[in-house]
RNA sequence: GCUGGAAUAACUCAGUUGGUAGAGUACCUCACUCGUAAUGAGGAAGUCGAGGGUUCAAGUCCCUUUUCCAGCUCCA
């Protein structure tokens, strides 16, 4: 007999050699007719795990992460099993399970139509009520390898030789007629997928490399109740009515137009207001905690990107003006970051320690040649706007200062509301990048990884390591973001630079005399302004904070007589410094009201002869709040408060 | 750049096997002068993204191209 310790420390005995499936029966049908995996001693796997000695089990049904991931995983195996049915000829790449469901990767002559999708959904749902059991074999690793040539899958033979690189068997997972290399875990059989759907036909790179061969990507999800699928796809189109593009849009922040060209937004005066608004109150902030705003080209001459490095590192991402290969002629580029310009301010004369840290910052306009398939809304553009700053410290001033960055960028976000939705990653180099993109040497890169670690650490700051994502002079702390669609950019970045002083010949004169180069961090404060805006947009469903709306109250006069009443309110409001519109078209009140709900507009102030009477104006707000009359002095202290607060809905 | 989908009035979208381009909203005009999410009537509005081709005839079929969307790759 062994001791199980279960949920909430209770412990049973059970016998030895007893599988969690049928641990999981014993404890109610209930559970075992739910549970997809169990965790054995904290580690996930199969339901068929046999438990020989004391552990600690729990069982885990889709209502748990890893629930679901074994849900989605055997749902992929099942997906693959269809298409082997009705396209006998395809090749199988991966299949996982993802955060929001799963693929499976094939190579087939022609990409699936939708059309084809649903013929291969059909396959999958007689599949499920065909209720296979899926087992479970290994096999040693030259058996495995024969088995899938005998199976004429040469992508499963690649993956399979460098697994068997280990010595280890190999596991195999079988439902019906269909078999498959996997390390699992997966359900115990493939009849709990009843609601399953099949969302994209996509291109996808075998192994993610852009060189080899591109296979056909199917994106599914799957659920054991039909009622939860219906769930998952309203869910969908509810974040779909909060993607910036399409509200950015409908409410005229942005447009896009052919003849301008991709990634080239063009802001509406809503849109060029918000980023206004933004701008002045990141430069009056980092100006007061001592930063020096410069103004520097937007373009320069080819030398310059030459000396940083840019110039070979990310020609192809440059927008040059002239001939890039003709050295004789002048060759001009707009600039794609602002590092070596700004260093033109340092440079301009000898510089002492008792300078430093010297902390320069630029609201900073930037020109990027992105591939074109590259470019989303305000997310992903060709040219955007960025606090970008460049401190030039000493060594010793790093660690305070990275510090100060990291609040700065905090304070910026979590006052735009942003902060709480975002991730870090400590982006880090890969010593063996094939395309060599870093630059310096490993003890270069090392001492700044060492001394960015120990920064993060002593903040206690949970992140995540990205290898292979730091900047070609540098590591990062990326400040991570998700748009509604669980798609990751990049909000601010804080880079350690111990190289780029020394190409520009940046030196300072330090205390005992000696010429000295300085550590450079690169940072942004709040990232580019036209990504936040979209952010902000996603995150408050067009509902901006009131004192970032372009428009912050609207008056409207019950009837046309009540138009001069109106606009003397209007003039009280704007003599206070607020964004006030009078709505005087002859409509009724509802639909004026209802207009301006559209909009989000924060407050409505609604003038009929009752208030004219008693010298107030009647408050809406947009939260669907009639908050009643009250004198117009009163509403201009409660909205100031709010707009002065920066507070947040 | 690659794979797939899309583009019809300002917006959201119909438009059958190729046969006279439609609706709702918005806009303009008029009437109504209104109490917290849509007053009524009338009017105007489209080179069917662009270029080429097939055809007696193309929004519809074919080719090229631009832009938008999803994904991959990339992201200083």
């Amino acid at each position: 007999m062994i001791k199980v310790t279960l949920k909430d420390d209770v412990v049973k005995e059970f016998e030895s050699g007893i599988s969690a499936a049928d641990a999981a029966k014993s404890l109610g049908m209930g559970l075992y007719k739910s549970a997809c995996v169990c965790k054995v001693d904290g580690a996930v796997c199969d339901l068929r795990t046999v438990l020989d000695k004391d552990c600690h089990l729990e069982i885990l049904t889709f209502d748990s992460n890893d629930g679901k991931k074994a849900f989605w995983h055997t749902t992929s195996h099942i997906l693959a099993q269809a298409v082997k049915r009705l396209y006998p000829s395809a090749k199988f790449a991966i299949g996982p399970a993802i955060d929001s469901g799963f693929y499976y990767d094939f190579d087939v002559e022609k990409p699936f139509s939708p059309e084809e999708l649903e013929k291969i959904t059909a396959e999958m749902k007689k599949i499920v009520k065909e209720g296979f059991e899926v087992e479970k074999f290994m096999l040693p690793p030259d058996e495995a390898v024969k088995l899938l040539e005998d199976m004429d899958e040469p992508y499963k033979v690649e993956l399979c030789r460098e697994h068997s690189d280990k010595g280890e068997d190999i596991s195999f997972y079988k439902q019906g007629e269909f078999t498959d290399l996997c390390a699992g875990p997966h359900l115990m059989s493939v009849s709990p997928v009843k609601a399953i759907k099949l969302t994209a036909c996509t291109g996808a790179y075998w192994r993610g490399d852009s060189k080899n061969h591109q296979l056909c990507r199917v994106y599914g999800v799957s659920f054991p109740k039909a009622s939860q699928l219906e769930e998952h796809l309203k869910m969908l189109e509810e974040a779909k009515l909060r993607d910036h593009n399409k509200i950015g849009r409908e409410l005229e922040y942005f447009t896009t137009v052919d003849y301008v060209g991709q990634g080239l937004p063009v802001l509406l005066p809503k849109g060029a207001r918000v980023i206004q608004l933004l701008q002045r109150w990141v430069e009056d902030v980092e100006q007061s905690k001592g930063c020096q705003l410069t103004k520097t080209p937007l373009l320069a001459k080819r030398d310059l990107y030459k000396i940083s490095g840019h110039w070979d590192h990310y020609r192809d991402g440059m927008f040059v003006l002239g001939d890039a290969d003709d050295e004789t002629k002048e060759c001009f580029a707009l600039r794609p970051m602002t590092c070596p310009f700004q260093y033109q301010v340092f440079l301009n004369k000898q510089r002492s320690y008792r300078e430093l840290p010297m902390r320069l910052t630029e609201t900073s306009t930037l020109f990027r040649n992105e591939a074109s398939g590259e470019m989303h809304g305000l997310i992903r553009v060709r040219q955007f706007t960025i606090s970008e700053g460049h401190y030039i410290i000493r060594p010793d001033q790093l660690e305070e200062e990275f510090k100060g960055c990291m609040e700065l960028a905090k304070y910026f976000l979590d006052t735009v509301g942003l902060l709480e939705d975002c991730t870090f990653r400590f982006s880090q180099w890969d010593p063996a990048n094939p395309s060599n993109k870093y630059e310096g040497t490993a003890e270069q890169w090392e001492a700044a990884q060492a001394a960015m670690k120990r920064i993060l650490d002593n903040i206690g700051l949970e992140y995540e390591i990205g290898f292979d994502e730091a900047a070609f002079y540098g590591p990062k702390l990326d400040i991570q973001y998700k748009n509604v669609f669980g798609k990751e950019d990049t909000i601010v970045t804080i880079q350690i630079d111990m190289l780029l002083a020394e190409k520009f010949g940046m030196y300072y004169v330090d205390k005992d005399g000696q010429k000295k180069l300085p550590y450079i961090i690169h940072r942004t404060s709040l990232g580019c302004f036209e990504r936040t805006l979209a952010y902000m947009l996603e995150h408050f469903a067009g509902a901006l904070p009131m004192w970032l709306m372009p428009e912050q109250v609207r008056v409207m006069p019950l009837s046309e007589n009540l138009a001069d009443k109106a606009k003397e309110i209007e003039s009280k409001l704007l003599a206070a410094g607020i964004r006030v519109t009078t709505d005087l078209r002859s409509e009724k009140i509802g639909y004026k009201i209802r207009e301006a709900q559209l909009e989000k507009i924060p407050y409505m102030l609604v003038i009929g002869n009752k208030e004219v009477e008693e010298g107030t104006v009647s408050v809406r707000s947009r939260k669907n709040v009639n908050l009643g009359a009250m004198p117009v002095e009163d509403f201009i202290k409660m909205a100031k408060d709010e707009i002065d607060s920066k507070k947040r809905d």
